[in-house]
RNA sequence: GGCGGGUUCGUCUAGGGGACCAGGACGGCGGGUUCUCAGUCCGCAAACACGGGUUCGAAUCCCGUACCCGCUACCA
């Protein structure tokens, strides 16, 4: 057994406990089976996931369920699922045969912590108080903490009490469990929440106690509400399930993260997950805790939206309506050439895709007839309307008519000329007669799309 | 209370002694495009927490204060 290294360490000429390792990068996020996912968490399991990434390391998903209470069946698919739905693959863990370093989650080495935990008894730095087992923190020079992102952090030893690291059920404190799996899984890069950053002192302590490395930390910020407290449930939309089942983009959620404490060269706004990858770097972090605002996620979302191809966006619209909303996606996906040019319509005007049914159902056998009040608003003459009713049936089931929108925007023109009325009320009218809505895409485009038999059809069901 | 972290437009941020009477983005407001809603384009309002230093010069460096967040549990 190597005696454990209670010395800190030279670097950069002062003593720290933790240095830069040579090996290679590996990280990992340790969310609880709660049930649900914070998106806090997530924000910081996609900084993990990216750091990896950018050094060819191994980001790992280990399951934090040492507190049983707590604990909820299905809640760890639950993460993984959303974690999947985002995009954050990780390649160790407890889904990922062949994984290394088994297991990966805590409830399944209970012993390994108590036997941890007795080492550090027998080796004089740990004692039992009350059925519980307490670290003792030796007296020394300053605790020197170098972060990622706030640079050195010292912390005096006399502000320190000793700490239990096994309760007297038998079970590991969080903190002692975590500085166990540190080891264990060859942690090489700490990143997690500021809430973590008092306690790690005694991390980096047990860790060398225990006879590893103190790994390098990144303490980031806590996500918080317009009120400027914590991310909390009673507030803010916390859970990640959230997002998700508002249409929000995983693109659109992880460009809208990498934009919280951190900031392109170019001050772009808008960028892919690479290219966040090839210019992120912890030192231009900022460590000011960020409001999280909706409003600009729902604007990045849009503009993902519109960076689609239709027929990619037909693909995503489709697959989320399977999941929400069997009426849509069966209507939806019953002729996708259609769907694709409602999409190519559609697009300017989504910010979720949620928004899409609501806002284009009349495409589909989703059509109102609008209400006599609303169509009067427009030709207010029953006569007038009439006339005019009848002028435009005449113009479009002509079979010379080319079924186009620049033929159709021509010969309506003309038609709303010939009749004394002005653009709003022509093309309200029949906007509202054809779509049933008020707000829809360009009238002629409309009509190019929905199709002779469908325009036709519904204008001669129209009765004033 | 003690300890740790933080503080630039409402929000996300740029800036790190002179290039800043502080730049970009979202949101807001006004306008152009137009048959509506969007989108898009143009413009406007909007910030260096406070007080002392240091300096010819401070958003930027130093010291205090205030406020916010976290830790201070046999919670995680």
């Amino acid at each position: 057994m190597p005696w454990p290294n209670l010395f800190p360490q030279i670097y950069f000429g002062r003593m720290v406990y933790n240095i830069p390792m040579n090996s290679p990068v590996r990280v990992r996020i340790a969310p609880s089976p709660t049930g649900y996912v914070h998106v806090g968490n997530t924000y910081i399991a996609y900084y993990n996931y990216i750091f990896a990434k950018q050094h060819n390391g191994t980001f790992i998903v280990r399951i934090d369920d040492t507190d049983q209470a707590r604990h909820v069946a299905d809640a760890e698919r639950v993460i993984y699922r959303l974690f999947e739905w985002l995009g954050l693959v990780w390649q160790e863990g407890a889904t990922i045969d062949g994984s290394p370093y088994p297991p990966y989650r805590q409830s399944e080495k209970i012993d390994r912590y108590k036997e941890k935990a007795n080492e550090l008894v027998d080796k004089g730095l740990a004692y039992h108080l009350d059925g519980a087992i307490y670290f003792k923190i030796q007296p020394g020079d300053p605790i020197v903490v170098h972060d990622l992102i706030r640079g050195e952090v010292v912390f005096e030893r006399k502000n320190l009490k000793d700490f239990v690291i096994l309760k007297s059920n038998g079970f590991p404190t969080y903190q002692f469990a975590t500085c166990v799996d540190e080891i264990d899984h060859k942690i090489t890069h700490v990143i997690r929440g500021e809430d973590h950053l008092s306690n790690t002192a005694f991390h980096v302590l047990a860790i060398t106690a225990l006879g590893g490395t103190p790994p390098m930390y990144a303490h980031m910020p806590l996500l918080r509400n317009t009120d400027e407290s914590k991310l909390s449930k009673r507030q803010g939309h916390v859970s990640l399930q959230w997002y998700k089942d508002e249409g929000i983009l995983p693109d659109a959620l992880k460009n809208f993260f990498s934009l919280m404490g951190w900031s392109h060269p170019e001050q772009k706004e808008v960028f892919s997950e690479d290219e966040f990858i090839t210019h992120f770097t912890f030192e231009k972090f900022r460590s000011r805790a960020p409001i999280f605002d909706l409003d600009k996620l729902r604007w990045l979302n849009g503009v993902k939206i519109r960076e689609m191809d239709n027929e990619q966006l037909f693909n995503t619209l489709s697959s989320y309506y399977q999941e929400y909303d069997q009426n849509a996606y069966q209507q939806i996906s019953a002729n996708p050439q259609y769907s694709i040019r409602v999409v190519g319509l559609a697009k300017e005007r989504l910010q979720t895709l949620k928004d899409f049914w609501p806002q284009n159902k009349y495409f589909y056998n989703e059509y109102q007839v609008p209400t006599k009040e609303s169509v009067a608003k427009f030709i207010s003459d029953d006569a007038v309307l009439l006339q005019y009713r009848d002028a435009v049936i005449a113009l479009l089931s002509d079979a010379s008519l080319a079924w186009e929108k620049d033929e159709l925007d021509a010969k309506l023109h003309q038609l709303q000329s010939s009749y004394g009325l002005t653009p709003k009320q022509a093309f309200m009218t029949l906007r509202l007669i054809v779509t049933g809505e008020s707000a829809t895409p360009p009238l002629f485009d409309t009509l190019e799309v929905l199709g002779k038999d469908t325009v036709l059809g519904r204008i001669q069901a129209y009765l004033p």
